[in-house]
DNA sequence: CGCCTCATTGACTAATCTCAAATGGAGTGG
DNA sequence: CCACTCCATTTGAGATTAGTCAATGAGGCG
């Protein structure tokens, strides 16, 4: 049996769900623990997709274009789930890799369609779960479509440091941070070149350091205010 | 009665759901006629939400930041729901306004909350039509993060080609495009000067003309290798 | 030690933005 | 029918941001 832990904490926001879940978990395979930089298939046949629910450590969605360039879509921690659009949609051509090692359950169309069939309640949650990770996608894209390098990376930031304080990975101003300057770049649509120098920037005003793996918001209300920062989009409890 | 045809018609590639669509149209008010540039109030008060179905016409919704630039996230044509993520979650400061006259349906949370407790499938469809449409963003995403202005205008235009045929709403190559140069700037993060001169750009090379409203793709396979286009995450039809 | 990857820096280039202004159509009131 | 205004579009010139190419350190690992 799964422990789901963070995967029930997230849904149970939504609504009552633990009866379900239990069957969800019934429906899941075993755990499977994965190396650093180890490609999680959502795609392996043409027409056999699956999910992956992130128990522990973190991982990251991305896709990438005709030219080599890659464009990081998600970063996924405890509970998240990635990939679970291409479950649903024909979409297409987004990969997911491990950044580091971590331990993962697959989720199978199959697994999702039974789900959703006998506890469609329960369907629904994955699906909001879904959808409000999509906000975060959507913070991105006004991330990358009207901010300038610094704001991005100011942005990015706080919006990390909110979410692993939501699954308790981060305390205060403090949080690891396992994702590379080239992958953090990738995700902000800069080149690692130029979010190099604008780390330097943030970090000589003493606004945000990260380094070996460790980042630490310096004055949050400065960084707060250049980047024009509002968490209320990362609030987990639902309305409903 | 509403007629929800552009709607039934997405939901139903995802599971038979005409008769729950009876019992959730019975939920909804009537269809509201609004002007262009008329506001769609997705939020009233603090906690009073809302989405608006699009039944006809055009609507965006976007994100106005401090320094007063916006950023469009989707463009809603008729089928397409409006506001749906605002609805499920806290999400904040996002607005929406009809780009044409338009006719579009209210649908309140309370609406939602009981369209999901009464007939969760249909709440699961729902919620898999959201999770299509933000596949859209996410492809916005990769389009401003890691495409050049012309890519980025080549690929929306295909996009939107694309939609509109699924819809009927366009047959060929050609295509009613009743959105300003601003608004376009505004989805793809450019100036609309600078969107100007890549529209001019296309235009000279025969890719790909938009004038009064009225848009026209010269040649397909140039524009779509330019793009690098692939239509595949736009297939309504599910797995499922 | 040699080979990675990642981070860092410099010098130069190219894409995009900003500011400013001209053009042109659509509607409006006289 | 003619000013006149309001927009959206178009163009120019110069400033700025971010990207490219090239190279050097620094740390981890077999």
């Amino acid at each position: 049996m799964h422990s789901l832990a963070a995967l029930t904490r997230k849904l149970s926001a939504f609504a009552a769900v633990e009866p379900d879940l239990r069957l969800f978990s019934s429906l899941l395979p075993r755990p499977q623990v994965v190396a650093a930089r180890q490609v999680l298939p959502l795609e392996t046949e043409p027409r056999h997709r699956r999910a992956f629910l992130i128990e522990e450590g973190w991982a990251l969605s991305y896709k990438v274009l005709p030219d080599g360039s890659r464009q990081v879509i998600d970063v996924a921690v405890a509970g998240d789930i990635l990939g679970m659009r291409s479950l649903l949609l024909r979409s297409c051509d987004v990969d997911a890799v491990a950044v580091t090692p971590a331990v993962v359950v697959e989720i199978s169309g199959e697994v999702l369609r039974r789900t959703i069939d006998l506890a469609p309640r329960l369907g629904a949650a994955l699906l909001w779960a879904v959808s409000r990770d999509e906000g975060l996608v959507v913070e991105r894209l006004v991330d990358i479509g009207r901010r300038s390098a610094a704001e991005r990376v100011a942005h990015f930031m706080l919006e990390l440091n909110q979410r692993l304080r939501l699954v308790g990975l981060a305390d205060g101003d403090s949080f690891r941070c396992p994702l590379s300057q080239a992958v953090i770049a990738d995700a902000l649509g800069l080149t690692p070149i130029h979010l190099n120098r604008t780390l330097r920037e943030l970090r000589s005003q003493g606004l945000f350091v990260c380094s070996q793996g460790q980042a630490s918001i310096g004055d949050r209300a400065r960084l707060a205010d250049l980047a024009g920062f509002d968490p209320l989009y990362l609030d987990e409890r639902s309305d409903a």
